[in-house]
DNA sequence: CAAGATATGTTATATGATAACAAAGGATCC
DNA sequence: GGATCCTTTGTTATCATATAACATATCTTG
């Protein structure tokens, strides 16, 4: 699992950062992850990581797909969904139900459990740690004897910039 | 806004109940509240309820549209959707994020936002409340600044009968 | 009854996602 | 080194979800 080099903590993502550097890091903990893990970053999967870097956004799949399009690195929809589901399944992307979208995650590497602040003025998407199975839901789940194997939870709002002055 | 008759808590949905008496419930809950507040409970809107409320699943939207056009209540998606729309602005559906799918709310009337449990297995979707701005997450976004607007919170996993002998 | 508002019917299309199969590239074994 | 296998990519076609736009009907109210 690659070491976490980026801001873990939603309240970054709002805020102005070198993101560049940001980007940099993320696609180094990716190549790192890959070779050790003995899967292949191809030009498509990488691409589509460093798109998604690049705004703290979620974006659809066509939308990405756009852009690979006008590179030259696949123009079909399976390219750009087979290349989100390897970036997901190794925690390097999340999709974002609520938006049919996907999102670069902002600290890869452990299993964890996101939860999304979801900006409805700027579409800015912020990741947190979602509660785990000792929050109020997991203790309610856990009481009627529904096993959580997963959760989706996905907030939407204003965040401190849109709240302000816009 | 009409009394609650239904199983308020996650555990009933799991377990055996009077199903009809719980339908016939919810939709006179749903008649009350539309002559209350002077919106239409039209054959479409009110058949459309009854279908997601004999079931403790959540239906796709064209799934639904199956049965209204085996009845003759309409056969085009816009009809299927109009129904879902008005039903969820009223707070008697709600549409599972997870799933793209819709179900019937079990406590109606008071302002809630939900939280689903659905079980890969049986896919049965029970209803719980979800924790409110007083929560881990909700802390944490005011901490940011963020203003929560709207909550998905929606988990997956093995509802008690699925995971004892099935 | 006329006029406005609300609801439905219908056509067409936008948007999101995947099945299925052919072809190319890289790793492995003999 | 070459045959073989496995993974990835390219491509076509299609499915699934959702909505725009406009015509028609029905209900409401002055």
């Amino acid at each position: 699992m690659p070491s976490d080099g980026q801001p873990a903590d939603p309240a970054k993502s709002f805020q102005p950062h070198d993101h560049s550097h940001c980007v940099a890091d993320a696609v180094a903990a990716l190549e790192a992850y890959c070779s050790e893990n003995g899967v292949k970053l191809t030009p498509v999967r990488r691409r589509v990581a460093e798109i998604l870097l690049a705004e703290h956004r979620a974006m659809g799949a066509y939308e990405i797909l756009d852009v690979l399009r006008g590179e030259g690195l696949g123009s079909q929809p399976p390219v750009a969904y087979r290349a989100l589901d390897f970036l997901t399944t190794h925690g390097f992307v999340h999709k974002v139900e609520r938006l049919n979208a996907f999102v670069a995650c902002t600290h890869p590497g452990a299993d964890h459990s996101p939860a999304f602040l979801i900006c409805r003025s700027c579409n800015k998407v912020a990741e947190a740690e979602a509660p785990g199975t000792d929050g109020q839901l997991g203790k309610a789940a856990a009481a009627v004897g529904f096993q959580i194997e997963q959760a989706v939870v996905e907030v939407e709002g204003l965040c401190p910039d849109c709240t302000d002055g816009a």
